[in-house]
DNA sequence: TGATTATATTATCACATAGTAATATATAGC
DNA sequence: GCTATATATTACTATGTGATAATATAATCA
């Protein structure tokens, strides 16, 4: 196999996101960018843990940060980010109407 | 926050699918079902340790098994499953591409 | 039944990750 | 400069994960 590299790159990806709190930030920046207070606030974490998590998602690419006085400001880096996570939820959805099909057969 | 299950669940799916190996069985996994001892060979690893990975995507609903003689034969369970996995590929290349324009600015 | 093959499970050890608390950095306003 | 606020980093402990090796299960065939 070739592309190791590759599968690599993208169990990097799926990792950063791999976690609730992460998954819930995610969600909240739909929204638009937001500092690490209102998504602190928003997840029902501590800043410290949030600004942790959000430090991961940077590294991955996955999110994106800027400087704005006292605060920092984040925001999803590319569509594709919230594009993947509602392929999440069509696993989900998918998942729970095949296990409906099922018990309706007993 | 009230969606904390789902973020859950979520993060369940990413997590199983967040590994190197996972992601080269699932690539191998687009040509069709695959017994584990192909598996293995195709993403060169020992059979007892994919077979755990292999579990590992069962038990999260990423993909489903099925019994034929000797053998146990793996799939992908949806195809939405492959469809993320996608995703995480356009966010590389978006990724790079980003990257390239930086460069050619300096 | 015994031997062989295909998978699965378990135990073990090393390493990574998560959450909390404490500390550090950095900016704004007085 | 001092203080307050926002964020980041570090240290610590607990827990989870990964790879390997050894063992167990299960099905086929002689």
């Amino acid at each position: 196999m070739k592309k190791i590299m590759v599968y690599e790159k993208q169990a990097e990806i799926a990792r950063a996101i791999a976690h609730p709190l992460r998954m819930a930030v995610l969600d909240y920046l739909r929204g638009g960018p937001q500092c690490v207070c209102d998504i602190a606030k928003a997840v029902g974490s501590e800043r410290s843990n949030v600004s942790k998590h959000l430090s991961i998602m940077v590294s991955a690419g996955v999110l994106e940060s800027q400087k704005k006085g006292l605060q920092v400001i984040y925001k999803v880096r590319t569509p594709c980010v919230l594009r993947f996570v509602d392929c999440l939820t069509d696993c989900l959805k998918e998942k729970a109407i095949q296990e409906q099909r099922i018990l309706k057969m007993m």
